[in-house]
DNA sequence: CACCTCTATCGTCTATAGACGATAGACGAT
DNA sequence: ATCGTCTATCGTCTATAGACGATAGAGGTG
């Protein structure tokens, strides 16, 4: 019990996160970025049926989370997966799951 | 490579649950429940600066998420957490994070 | 230097989220 | 049957999210 390495993520930060992944373009986009470690700004603006202006939106927020990087290459961007706050959301996440007692809701109920 | 138990969860059902953890009451709610195991609504009710209506709100938002269920006792509620979505939601993540190749974003820029 | 490509930002619009109080409805207890 | 407690729903209001087109600006390329 040791090891409090990136304290325990407050209800707020939790959320924070949760938020920059609760859209499904920008899921769509974690999951592009995963599968090719990097990307150029212009593979993601060409893979979402979206307006350019709402991709680049989506990426700065999922920037702001931290759940990515960029850099400029040649002429445009690259973008990158960190792991940081997912982790921690992955933590904390999982420390709520583990605690289910596998109650489903029906035990001892009112037939007092 | 057999065991799809679940199925890959889609890019809106990721968002979705997200979504629902896209709140610091709900996470706050969430951990109330994994600290107890189970926890009647007027408890929920007390431990949360909130309205009322707006903390059953908050409950709704979480049950039609799957992330907790809930039955009548006696005069009251109990609620519940459920593991099922959450478990998605790990795995998903969990999947897109292992993938993160440590690129920073600062490797072979623009120094040509 | 002029151009062209790529990305970020701005302004706008609509839809959804989140809060509240008031109230309805279920159910046990008296 | 009446009452009191507990929870869900309704209506309303404000704030934020998410989409778009237009445009600005950075930075290679010819």
């Amino acid at each position: 019990m040791a090891r409090r390495v990136s304290s325990p993520i407050t209800d707020e930060q939790l959320a924070t996160v949760a938020r920059a992944l609760a859209n499904p373009a920008r899921v769509r986009i974690l999951r592009l970025l995963a599968a090719q470690d990097q990307c150029r700004g212009s593979e993601v603006f060409a893979q979402l049926p979206l307006a350019q202006s709402t991709i680049s939106e989506h990426l700065r927020v999922l920037k702001q989370a931290g759940l990515i990087s960029s850099h400029p290459v040649g002429t445009g961007m690259v973008y990158c997966l960190q792991r940081g706050p997912a982790d921690q959301l992955l933590r904390a996440v999982g420390e709520i799951v583990d605690k289910v007692p596998e109650c489903d809701t029906r035990a001892e109920g009112r037939h007092h």
